[in-house]
DNA sequence: CGGCTGGTTGAGCGTGGTCAAGTCCAGTGG
DNA sequence: CCACTGGACTTGACCACGCTCAACCAGCCG
């Protein structure tokens, strides 16, 4: 029923070896476990619903199952700041655990599904799924670390930098090839913007750019870049911070 | 023997009560654990010295007694972005308990004294400090509320709002008072600049209209502010999330 | 005393913002 | 099936916030 949500066309590619994936650091045991349990919290969301709202206490953990998830904080003038995206086997709000009330919103960028855990589910589940919690542990650590990278890209890089910088993270998160690869890419330019720290404008200019310089291009919700490495060159993107367990790409 | 480092003068103001400093989160019983435990461990660092290097494998947890710890990760080419500030009271490298390597360097803005927990002695400690554990994750739940609103000032707020925001930000976490208050501080308008993606220079003309306009001033590494109300608007500054437990100033 | 770090100020300029118009396309309803 | 609508993208002209480069000063420390 949820199928023609999603028009055919080329399926994700298989997912990246980062950590910030949990089924990545799970076991077969486990992930058995981990994606029953997933099956059954299932849940949809049409494109611009919240999954979370800034200052209201969390309800559950969210994993997503397929299509991405944008978090951002907006200050009262309404000016808009992206904190990060969640993608298909990312949780979403690991707050649930910690927090009192979110300290961001999160909404669907384009239709959703993702399994909603409960407190009290989360908690039976990490007593029966032993790496569980240890996953969890890792996949906010790197979430952490992506976030710091971000304050570190708008904090010091160029704007041209700056997009090349994001443009690379999504596409190795995703397992993009270093030779001509294509990812999953459903972004508008003015959300790419609210997380540059820069107008759309501005965005599509510099995307414009860098078609011409790297062949890299957003087209039909999807990514292709031809030479990775000129455009990770450019950024000066490294991507250890992501926890990637694998040969590097050169 | 260390006490001549810190000249004589105002002390450091009665610290607020964030969550994000250890000490207010415990009962009489552990805070006497902990202080003991502290004072055990203490050591010194000169102005510029590293306690925590990117890159490198955590090797202790770091309490920090006096005077104030910049975090930062740099470029290959040199540029510099600040991602926190450790005031006296906080604890400096959580990394230890859940990274392999450091995701930033660590050094002390001046002269300083820390306590520094190993592994081993951190574990048997917070067998023995019930409340410990909560209180560690409090406050490395604030630390990362503080860097997503970093990561908002400098992606969306104009340099003023910026240095506005930041100053506030220092001010209340130092319980500063609303009426003309003082508080510490410690750090140069390069510091500033680096924490805020702007250069030196900028800092300083920004500063300058904050005088005039605020009564907002740094002087002999203490910041005055007279009307805190004024600049607080001026930056959009919300203190919520800097997890303060008591009456907000208005 | 001299050197160094940090602060202050000026002149000129460039990245990126603002405003505005217009195109393309997918989705919706007649 | 086609017209309409709204969202996303594209492009141009203009402008300003904040950077660069440079010189100078004040205070501190060796």
């Amino acid at each position: 029923m949820l199928e023609n949500w999603f028009p055919p066309g080329p399926r994700p590619t298989a997912a990246a070896r980062s950590s910030i994936f949990i089924a990545n650091r799970l076991e077969n045991g486990d992930r058995h476990l981990w994606e029953t349990a997933l099956s059954r919290g299932e849940r949809s969301w049409r494109k611009g619903e919240e999954l979370a709202v800034e200052g209201e206490p969390p309800g559950a953990l969210h994993v997503i199952l397929e299509g991405w998830v944008q978090k951002y904080r907006q200050l009262p003038d309404g000016r808009r700041q992206l904190l990060g995206f969640c993608l298909p086997g990312q949780v979403c709000d690991i707050d649930l655990l910690r927090r009192r009330v979110h300290g961001h919103t999160a909404t669907a960028i384009g239709n959703l599904r993702a399994a909603a855990l409960t407190r009290d589910g989360l908690e039976e589940l990490l007593d029966r799924c032993r790496g569980l919690g240890a996953a969890l542990i890792d996949a906010d650590t790197i979430s952490a670390a992506i976030q710091r990278e971000w304050l570190v890209n708008v904090g010091i890089r160029s704007g041209r930098e700056r997009l090349a910088h994001l443009l690379c993270e999504l596409y190795v998160l995703q397992g993009g090839d270093v030779d001509r690869g294509e990812v999953d890419f459903p972004v508008t330019q003015g959300q790419l913007g609210e997380a540059l720290g820069m107008t759309s404008v501005h965005v599509n200019r510099i995307l414009r750019e860098f078609q011409a310089e790297y062949g890299a291009a957003v087209q039909q919700r999807r990514l292709a870049i031809s030479d990775f490495g000129a455009l990770a060159r450019r950024a000066v993107f490294d991507p250890a911070y992501l926890g990637i367990d694998s040969e590097k790409p050169n």
